[in-house]
DNA sequence: TATGCAGCGTACGCTTCCGTACGGAAATAG
DNA sequence: CTATTTCCGTACGGAAGCGTACGCTGCATA
């Protein structure tokens, strides 16, 4: 048997997966693709296998801001999970990738046919939710050094080796910063040795350090999903 | 028949009321009266009919932040409704007022009874989660007067006049700023004449006024509750 | 090999909000 | 009625991050 590299599917009993399975196909992601638009009807519901997608917001004046990240750890989706279609928010790669895409309609037919496939969704649906809590906390809370060490963490564990692929107008975006404030934190780290900054791409070298600078700031959704999924 | 304070009860069916309303008991709850306390498991799950109360995170400097408002809109426990039995949060009353409670165990046994029960919690708990990630975004791009109008409006639909009682230091954790920011902030609201300001109490005067202040970091929750509830 | 562009480093004045703090006014308790 | 506590108004220096902008560099294309 197959192992799944999406750690819901590898949580599924088999039952569970085979009802899955049959809708499944696996797709190619490739960076700004977009996973869902903002009050338009989830079509595709999308497990990841490698790579990462943002769940972002817009505001009025047009500036963005990431509300939820997503990885080999969850699914795109979470709307159709709680019973519904849409959500005010776009959902886009932010790091290119592969997933077993299903139709929103299989998904919600498994759902109703097995409790325990239910539940497992609804509890990362739980995690996502404590993601976007604590994502609140931070943007009110954190400086700006604290959020940057809290993103990499987050996207270092959804990445297969140390290398995070995205430019600094990328994160910039994800904080709802200014492309220089990220330039200039980044070089905090990078001179006391903590990550290696190259065009396009940044490289964890100290992640017990990058931690620290976090603070509780990291790892509550974290914990929860070892909790609820293992 | 008598009709339901809380508008999540309001939007029931007789049957799904019923399977309920077994099991409540109509409680007075006080300003700073805890409902739910972080990682302990929830027991008692309120549906509100008056007064407010506040989901606050805690970072690792003590610091509190407040990440969603929960008035006669709504319920305490949106945990338990995911399948779980507790968060990482704690929640209590920011302006004292009445509801009704259901225990943890007989909310899962009537939303196991009840898929219609469970549908109608479960969009409660998208909408809770919606702003959730609307907090975030105002965290994260607002300015203070904007994410005090912003709480001011959301306060403002959970009481039954135009009377919001609480004083600024309160308001201030749930913004995450210094209280004195507050009284600045407010001021301001003053001299416009958009507000009144009392000890203790803030009068919307200009509701109309303050929802061009917060601009579209108010009514994104609000819009998603109306679709899906009603 | 030249050209163009996306991405990065840096700089400067400015705004917002913080940390801290002091004093006065309104409510509450003795 | 006095004492005490809670709450509110205000002030000042300072830090963080913004808006803007200019120039350099690595990579791709012709």
């Amino acid at each position: 048997m197959v192992k799944h590299l999406n750690r819901l599917l590898a949580a599924l009993s088999a039952d569970d997966l085979a009802l899955l399975e049959l809708g499944f196909e696996k797709v190619d992601l490739e960076r700004r693709y977009v996973l869902e638009t903002p009050n338009k009807a989830v079509d595709n519901v999308y497990f990841m296998e490698t790579g990462v997608a943002s769940v972002v917001a817009v505001n009025g004046r047009g500036e963005r801001i990431e509300v939820g990240l997503i990885g080999c750890e969850g699914m795109s989706g979470v709307t159709v999970v709680m019973g519904n279609h849409r959500s005010p928010h776009s959902t886009y790669m932010q790091i290119g990738g592969t997933a077993l895409c299903i139709s929103a309609a299989d998904l919600r037919t498994a759902m109703s046919q097995s409790p325990s496939l239910q539940r497992l969704l609804l509890h990362f649906a739980q995690i996502f939710m404590t993601q976007a809590a604590q994502t609140a906390v931070a943007n009110g809370r954190a400086k700006l050094d604290e959020r940057l060490a809290r993103w990499l963490l987050m996207a270092h564990d959804r990445v297969s080796d140390d290398e995070v692929q995205l430019t600094h107008e990328f994160l910039s975006v994800m904080l709802g910063v200014r492309r220089a404030s990220v330039t200039t934190a980044l070089d905090a780290l990078k001179k006391r040795g903590l990550i290696e900054v190259r065009r396009g791409g940044i490289t964890v070298l100290d992640r017990d350090a990058i931690e620290k600078i976090a603070g509780s700031f990291y790892g509550v959704p974290e914990a929860e999903f070892r909790r609820l999924i293992g």
